[in-house]
DNA sequence: ATTATCTATAGATCTATAGATAATGC
DNA sequence: ATTATCTATAGATCTATAGATAATGC
């Protein structure tokens, strides 16, 4: 039953990656305890030895979640200026984020346009989890646009976020390649 | 314990509008039908008597949240209009939405903002009285944009909502009212 | 006779905990 | 001896339904 010390890590390391696909899929309140660590293939009761409350997990996962977002982020910066010196760095952000790969992949994308409501409703450590990622990917989007202005970084972070989370709430798939377009265009212009 | 069609009207139209306030507080799966019909002063077996699932109720309470909506930008506009003929429609509407009070007050804000993850997760007729909403939203934007397009409104709308979705998930208070006034000074100067 | 609402329940799920088990790490 | 994981369960909640009740509306 037991296992050794560095197993157990990434066991519990497989928890959060469960969690942060789940989460994002169903929600906070979509998806069990049990559920969530049979899908990470260990037992119920398990859990408890290794999180304090689902809400720790929950924060955890957010952590992770925009952690990858700002790795995400910065890759495709590297990558851009390599192959194009001269290129659009925030053109290829918001190309990216504002994608159909984005759209009808909710489970593996932004924690902004699928846990936000959740986190705002349980506050604490996931609120602040939230907060965290925000400053980080304002950050980034601050070091590339010419101004480098602050306000301008957190109107393009919820012109995007909220973009994709209308889009998805659609049931009318022209009108969600509408919203991500025109969210697409009025950043673009708006330099 | 029956009572008269008229007063089950009643009764029925009374746990529509619980529903759109619990439904905006806790999330679709963060209220159950017993609570939401004794916080309508009925019990909760006669729920089915009334909607047919949990879903189609919840579809009915975003009809009616985002009929709220249409009704109060419709409203403000006029009021605007009459104040001071010469004034400045898009400040009225952005004013409002972007405000302290629809930032603490999501239980009776826009559906947006606490119920857009949710219509993505559950589609149907959720999803569907949500593009209704934001077709009818955009509509109203676009006849008090200068040049009258539909990509700007749907741009604008996207914009508040992601900036008061982002606003509330946050654990600071400061980086809430910043992420609003940066969205504030984004739609009113991208004109 | 119809029907709005009621009580009661099925059957499934929820978070969290208690205590057992068995392998690790000293 | 410690501890990661297990089984089992408490106690609460979930959606939905069945069948009873009693007042309305014909």
């Amino acid at each position: 039953m037991r296992v050794s010390r560095e197993q157990a890590a990434l066991n519990r390391d497989r928890v959060i990656d469960t969690g942060a696909r789940l989460f994002r899929e169903k929600g906070l309140d979509g998806i069990g305890i049990a559920d969530l660590m049979k899908a990470s293939g260990l037992t119920h009761g398990g859990f408890y030895g290794q999180f304090e409350s689902k809400d720790a997990l929950a924060a955890e996962c957010v952590t992770r979640v925009l952690g990858k977002s700002v790795e995400r982020w910065r890759r495709l910066l590297e990558e851009g200026l390599l192959e194009e010196p001269g290129g659009d760095p925030l053109r290829t952000l918001v190309e990216d984020y504002l994608s159909a790969r984005h759209l009808n992949g909710p489970e593996t994308g932004c924690a902004f346009t699928t846990l936000a409501a959740d986190a705002a409703r349980r506050g604490g450590a996931v609120a602040q989890a939230m907060s965290d990622g925000m400053e980080a990917l304002a950050g980034i989007l601050r070091s590339i646009l010419p101004d480098g202005g602050r306000g301008r970084a957190l109107a393009i972070l919820s012109q995007m976020a909220g973009a994709m989370t209308l889009a998805r709430a659609t049931a009318d798939p022209a009108l969600a390649e509408e919203m991500l377009a025109a969210a697409r265009g009025a950043i673009l212009a708006g330099r």
